[in-house]
Parts: C-alpha cells; structure tokens; sequence
DNA sequence: TCGATGAAGTAACGCTGTTACGTAACTGCG
DNA sequence: CGCAGTTACGTAACAGCGTTACTTCATCGA
C-alpha cells in the first residue's frame, strides 16, 4: 500500500522510536502497533528485526546501560579520590533522571509487565560498576577508606544509589525530605560507611558537587 | 450455570487466590480470567469488588505493606538500639524474599505491567517505617548514631534496604558477593554511616543476627 | 533478463482488561 | 408468607495486545 521504504536502517529506527514512545508514554504505551505505526512499517518489522517485543526492550537495556557507562567514564580521577566517589553518584543519579522510564525498564525486574530479561542482561551493571571500583580503590590507597575489597564497597554503594533512585522515580520518598536532600544525606553516609572521616567527606562532598555534568 | 456460591467473603477469597496466584506464577499470571477461574467465578466478581483489576492489585500492596509493617513491629527494643536498628533490618529483608512477587509488585514501580498505583499506595511507608525511626532515636539517645534528624536517617537505611532487596529479587547483583554477605556490609556500613564506632557496630551486628526470626 | 532471497504487509489466533445486559438470589417490608 | 428492591453474578461482546502463517514485492547476483 504505502510506497515501500527502503531503510536498510530500520532497526536502528525502531529502536530509537521506541525509546522515545517509552520516555513519552511510559511502557504501558511501547506495544509493537504504535511502534510500527510511529515508523511508518507493520508490526512484522519488529519480529524481522528483532524476534519480538521482549528483545527490542532487551536491545533498549543493552543501550540504556551503555549510556550509562558512558555517562560514569567521563568522570575524570582527580588528586580527591573520595570527591571522585561522589561525583560518579551525581553522574549515576543524573542519568537515571534522565531517563527515568528507561531507568524502571532497566531495573525494575520488568519481567512484571510481561517483558523478560535474561540472565546476561542484568549483568551489564558489571563493567558499569569499574569506574566506581576504580574510584573506590583509590580513595583506599589514599587511606580515605578503610581497607577492603573495592568491588563489594562500590557494589555497596551501587546498592544505595539504586535505591534512592529507584524510590525516587517510583515515587516513594516520604514528605519532608526531598530526592536532593535524601540524595546528598545518602553519600555522606556511603562515605563515612566506608571509613572516611565526617569532616573530611564534607569537604569533598563541597567538590564533588562543583563538578556535576550540567546536561547529558 | 454453577450453583450460586454463596460466599459473602467474595473479596477476602478474591485477594487471597491473587497473591497465591502471583506468588505462584508471577505478575504475568495475574489476569482477571486467570484469577477468575481460581475461585470458580467469573471476571464480573473483580469489578464488582474492587471496580477492576487495578484496585485489585492496589489492595493487595495495602496487605502487603500491612504485613511488613507487622513484621517489623514485632522486633522488640532492647538496650542495644543498634542491634535492633539491625534486627529491623533483618526483618525487612526476611519479609520481602518471603513475598518476593509481592515486594516487586509494591515497589516494582508496577506502572509498568499496566497496574497503576495511586499517590497514596506509595506513602504507606510512612508508617512502615515508623519502628525503624523510634530504633534510630534510641540510637542517638544513647550516643551511638551522631546528632540529627531520626526520620532522614531511618529513611536512608530504608533507601539502601531497598536497594539491596530490589537488586537481590531482579537478579541483579554481582557475582563474587552473595547477597548475603551484601545484606551484612551494608548493614555495617550504614551503621558507621551513622556514626557508630566500627567495633560497636560489630558486636551489634552479632547480636541483631541471633534474633534473626526463623519464619512468617 | 530472470530466478532467488529476504523483508514487509495482511489477516488471523488466542489472550488480555473492561463493560452492557440479563438473570438470579438475597433483603426487608407489609 | 409474599412481594418489590437491590445487589451480585454469568454471558457475551469490544477493543487492544503479542505473535505468526501466508502472501507479495523489492532487491540483488548470475
């Protein structure tokens, strides 16, 4: 009917599509018809492309992810390890913010709205976490952290951070305190939690709050 | 067609065949038609009951937030208000792997299956969190948590809890560490993160793992 | 120029939540 | 006891969902 289009591009299309009908309308609203009909194609493509929904929304996470490990490299390593911690919060808290809906469909076990991940998928937080490993070995060596295992304190810290900002998006923080406030009260904590002193984490927490990434 | 059941408690038996139906087969396997079949009614007893599927689940997050709430209340104070800041803890996790579909379900930002909650679903929180509180003003009474606000402070622990739990049930956490060996560090180090010494917190923590309770 | 290959469209299947309509049962009043 | 009134339930249908045979057609290589 409609003059055949050629692109051989249309995964890339459809992926882009639905990512943006996913930010505007949340994943109740991301079916294989309003994708297909948001691409000018047939619900078919979806199937050609990708084997069905549940890939495609794999296919999203696999980039939601690179987005995000790509959000958290450009965190430079600075003389103040610990300020580097917590500017690599800043940059995680940020990207999720940013993408929200994305956010949820990356980790809120999407498997609820019938869209299964597998096992590799919820891996990627793997190579995600090195900056922070890498942040968090350093501020050790600096004798900011007590000593001990880089990987379970970041994986700690990556635990934390997921749940604000998982409450946060869902909605869930109570009254008097904001997302902000929540937010910076939580690194302090992360930080003292991990060995370094009160004072000297505020000090820090002053700098990490300077470098914040004005927009993605 | 059936003999007319004469079931007064229609809703009680409607919301106890949706959590078995959900614990048992997940959010994907609650349907009306499903849910319907179970009790041996049709799909008009949920909406004559509960005006849909929706307010359905949305009493079920009420049950569930209840039920946590229960859990919590029966961790007892004792002298050490750290041990039971911990103990509290302890119980939180223990409620949400013994209702895994329920706890995504309740925080799982389940928007995203199509099942809407409304502002108010999310702040029974609230007082969810209200043993936790009273347990952190004890804690900074006798001197072990540093000067400040209880409510931000119990909420922080609960932000992390949650962290931990909803990376734990999605599958997400990384491999070396098990979630259990994650569910103690970040215990410990919410405990430092509030200002208790590091071996306070220890002999606390000792004490708060004896009081694990065995069952529901 | 012609056949092969692969992608896209059409239409259908079974499923979902939801609702209009009819019916049957319980409730309360006389 | 008998008769409305109200409520609850079953039936059947509608729109929309993911998915999939089957068909059609554009493109590429020989």
């Amino acid at each position: 009917m409609s003059p055949r289009r050629i692109d051989p591009k249309l995964a890339t299309t459809l992926l882009e599509a639905a990512a943006r009908l996913l930010a505007e309308e949340g994943a109740a609203g991301l079916t294989t018809r309003r994708l297909a009909a948001a691409v000018g194609t047939s619900t078919t493509a979806v199937y050609t492309h990708f084997g069905g929904m549940d890939n495609l929304v794999r296919a999203m996470v696999h980039e939601g992810f690179a987005r995000l490990h790509r959000r958290m490299s450009i965190v430079r390593a600075t003389p103040d390890a610990v300020a580097d911690v917590m500017a690599l919060g800043y940059a995680y808290r940020a990207n999720s913010l940013d993408h929200p809906q994305l956010y949820q469909v990356m980790f809120g076990s999407a498997a609820l709205g019938g869209f299964a991940l597998a096992e590799g998928d919820r891996q990627h937080g793997k190579y995600t976490l090195q900056p922070l490993v890498d942040a968090v070995a350093r501020a050790t060596e600096q004798g900011r952290f007590r000593t001990g295992d880089p990987l379970l304190v970041a994986q700690n810290m990556w635990i934390a951070l997921h749940g604000l900002v998982s409450l946060e998006l869902g909605g869930y923080l109570i009254d008097p305190y904001d997302a902000d406030v929540c937010f910076e009260a939580q690194l302090r904590s992360l930080m003292v939690g991990a060995g370094d002193g009160y004072e000297a984490t505020a000090a820090s927490l002053a700098r990490a709050r300077r470098r914040r990434s004005p927009r993605t």
